[in-house]
Order: C-alpha cells, then structure tokens, then sequence
DNA sequence: CTGTATCCTTAATGATACTG
DNA sequence: CAGTATCATTAAGGATACAG
C-alpha cells in the first residue's frame, strides 16, 4: 500500500506521504468541522440536532456528512433507536476518546494563545504597510 | 470583539463559537498545510524548497500562503538573507512550538490508531452493503 | 532561489426542499 | 426528529508563467 512503511513486522503510517491512509483521517479528525464535533461530544452522548445546536453554523448536511465519516473511522458510536419519531444518539468510541483527548489539549493550547496571536498579527500588518 | 466572553478579566477565546478569532487560528494550525508544514519544521529550520520537498504534495503557491498565514499568526519565523540568489529560512517560533508539540502528538495518535481506523471502515463498509 | 500573479478546474459548502 | 437529494455558490487548489 503507499504512503507507509515496513519495520519490525509492524506497518508505518506517515501523514507526511501523499497516500498514505492516515492522512484522510487526520482531515477527518481536524477538518472544519470534524474536530468540532468531536469535541462537543467529549463532554457526553448527543442527538443530531443537540450537535447542531452546539457546533455554531453548521449546516445538517455538513454535520451528517462529518459524522458519517467520524463513524466509519470508528471514532463516533452511532445508536438508532427505532421509535416514532427517531432518537439518534451519538457518542465518542475508546479510540475517539483518545484522538479527542489530544485534540482537545491542542485547542486549548491555540485558545490560550490567541492574545499572542492577535499581537503577532497586528504587528504584521503594520510591517506590511511600511 | 465577537465568539467571546468576558471572564474575571481575561478574555476568553472558544473556538466552538462563530466569529471567534482562534477558529481563523486553529484552521491554519490544522489545515491540509498548515499542519505539515509545522511538522517539517518541528525538526529545525528549513529553506523555502527544502519545505516543499518535505511536504509531499504541496504547489508552491499553497505553500507560500500557508507561511504567510503561519507567520502573521507569530507561529513560524521568517528569515531572508538579502544575498542573490536569495536565501530564505523558517523556523518555529516558541509559540509555534509548543502549538506544534500538541500538534505532533495528536499526528502520532492518529498515525498509531490506523490500524484499528482501517479494521472500523471495513467493518462499516460490510455493514452498508448488508 | 524565492516567491507573486493569473487563469482554470475541482472540491467544499450552503440553501432549500423533501422523505421515513 | 433525523436525515437525504438536489442545485447553486463559493472557496480551495493546481498549473503555468514570470519577476526580484
């Protein structure tokens, strides 16, 4: 398969190298509106429309898309239960939990640091200009 | 300023919300280059076309403007030499470290996890022709 | 070598309407 | 409620040429 290695019996990925697998996923897992999801589900379970309410402007097919991808990855549980009308219950799997776990630290860090950012930032324009 | 809050007199960033600044950030951190390309420099410096022979599969122009975007962020550290031909080097800031940190091990979390990503999407593929 | 500018193509997204 | 389908729009990306 391309974009991974051989070593020791055990297979390499490396989003590094165009084709190789684990570089879909990290989209999936960083992309718009992926790492949002994930992240309002790491506090918990919660149906279509409770996600839609807390990622802020997404639409439902973006939100649909992204979770169907989130689930095929298996890092997103999907649980139908077949009543009238329907309650979709969605929730982050062990593996999710983990890849959660680490976005959530890198978020965090970005937020943190956003006053440096908007410092550095200013400080660019007016370079610019000059 | 929009998408934050006020809190015991700090500002508060939430990337959950629209129109909050550290989405614009955490969109270049973790865009199709932007991620790479703090990856590759995680290592140390690297010219302009030592960056784009690193980053499989990057066109020059993406990769300028991902700099670009880095650098006004205060993320990546540009040094031109005003010698001919010119010579170019980016680094790492000390906050595009310690964003690149967090970054890098969420890259390894996804990389490590492909395994069971690839067993979940052939056991969700079965499931879909069923 | 390190880019910028332009044009063109494709992919992502949004709005809307509709189904089970 | 939980989506899918369709269409229109927009944004991202790539190819190429060229400038400093």
């Amino acid at each position: 398969m391309s974009g991974m290695t051989q070593e020791q019996g055990g297979l390499v990925y490396n989003v590094f190298t165009t084709g190789c697998p684990s570089r879909g996923t990290l989209e999936h897992v960083t992309g718009r509106w992926g790492g949002l999801t994930l992240g309002a589900l790491h506090e918990g379970p919660l149906r279509f429309n409770e996600l839609r309410r807390r990622i802020n402007g997404v639409s439902e097919k973006m939100l649909s898309q992204t979770l169907s991808a989130l689930e095929r990855d298996g890092l997103v549980h999907r649980e139908a239960q077949p009543t009238n009308p329907p309650r979709v219950d969605y929730e982050l799997t062990p593996l999710g939990r983990r890849v959660t776990d680490r976005l959530l630290t890198l978020i965090h860090c970005v937020e943190d640091a956003m006053d440096d950012v908007l410092a550095a930032r200013e400080e660019y324009d007016a370079r610019q200009k000059s």
